[in-house]
DNA sequence: CAGGTTACAAGTTTTGACATCTGTTACCAG
DNA sequence: CTGGTAACAGATGTCAAAACTTGTAACCTG
């Protein structure tokens, strides 16, 4: 008897994200993806090879979620680069926090998802910093942003910004100060940016 | 029949460590901590009126005992204080990985322990910050570092360096290339407080 | 033959009776 | 009266048996 819709990839994903809303990441199993779309478990391990890499697709497709607004930002020419900078901090901030605040429990699950496939988190790291580099590039390209090395700088800011994107720290998030505590970082990096050549 | 030894709450500590670090945050019982000390465990209660107390106590015994010898570089005139603000981070940076090589099970132990007892890790930031602050404001006395507040400094450069003490990025802190991370980091935050009154 | 099914072995989690731990009380020694 | 003990109730943790989960296999069906 087989299923009315056919079952695929996308549709088992998004009863994943549900199970692990409702279940947690440690309850969530394969049989629970397989009831709520009312199919044998079998069936899930016909378009996922293991449990891991189900966890894996459903964790990547949750990072990627949010990557398109902020490349938007990222390569918006209109804004001069340390503006948007600023801005793309900002934002990959706020789209974090607005995570947090729509599903706190989705989002502790896929907090502790994205830690156990590190790779995941790799790639999205790297994506972030893609960006970001671009921005600096342009910077350095119109001598707003003072660089030898725009990929360098890139991890830079990133590092000094860890407290503000590092999902080790989404609990701070909540707190009222951040976003002009991260306001305050911004500057002072921007500060380093602009400066001339010094000693 | 009372112990020899006075049992004073030094030694409750040091059996506590002991104990912490031989069975883990979660196995570690009081009654472990008096059957080492040779004495029952309704004798550890009389100097800490709880295990909450008594792990709290522990921790900030743990979390104090380098806290000296950051002092020290801190409050070193004889530097400069923009190389002294590097120095010094460097030497947060190298405090907590020297503990991490030296007993990784006690250290996993006590980064636990520190998160429960938030109201810990919140002093030992303050006390952290305040070496800081007094870097910064001596680097506004002789004019090398420009500040209007040396306090909100210290914050945005505590801020910014987070990935290189905040507890939670205690695993990168094993990788080679974290040092000079903090360097590069450093000496853009150095940048912008050198830099001349900006825009 | 793509996409589903049931059945099953091996490993993991839950369950529930039993043991241990926490914090307190009543009591003892110098 | 400081600093220890022993005994206790209730909460918490442990361990083996039972139930569930994972991943595979052999088998249907349009």
């Amino acid at each position: 008897m087989p299923a009315r819709t056919p079952l695929d990839a996308n549709a088992i994903l998004a009863a994943t994200e549900e199970i692990l809303r409702r279940h947690g990441p440690d309850k969530a199993t394969v049989v629970d993806v397989a009831r709520a779309l009312g199919v044998s478990h079998a069936a899930v391990y016909k378009h996922f090879p293991s449990k891991q890499a189900l966890r894996e697709a459903v964790t990547r497709r949750w990072l990627d979620r949010n990557r398109d607004a902020l490349a938007v930002i990222a390569a918006d020419s209109a804004v001069a680069p340390a503006r948007r900078l600023r801005t793309w901090l900002h934002a990959v901030l706020a789209v974090k926090q607005a995570k947090i605040r729509q599903d706190p429990e989705l989002f502790a699950a896929y907090g502790i998802l994205a830690a156990a496939h590190s790779s995941v988190a790799t790639d999205h790291v790297a994506d972030l910093l893609g960006q970001l580099t671009a921005i600096i590039a342009d910077g350095a390209a119109d001598g707003s942003l003072r660089t030898d090395d725009a990929a360098a700088t890139a991890r830079v800011v990133f590092n000094a910004t860890a407290k503000f994107h590092h999902l080790a720290h989404a609990a701070e998030w909540q707190n009222p100060g951040v976003g002009a505590e991260l306001d305050e970082v911004c500057s002072l990096l921007l500060e380093g940016l602009h400066a001339p050549a010094s000693p």
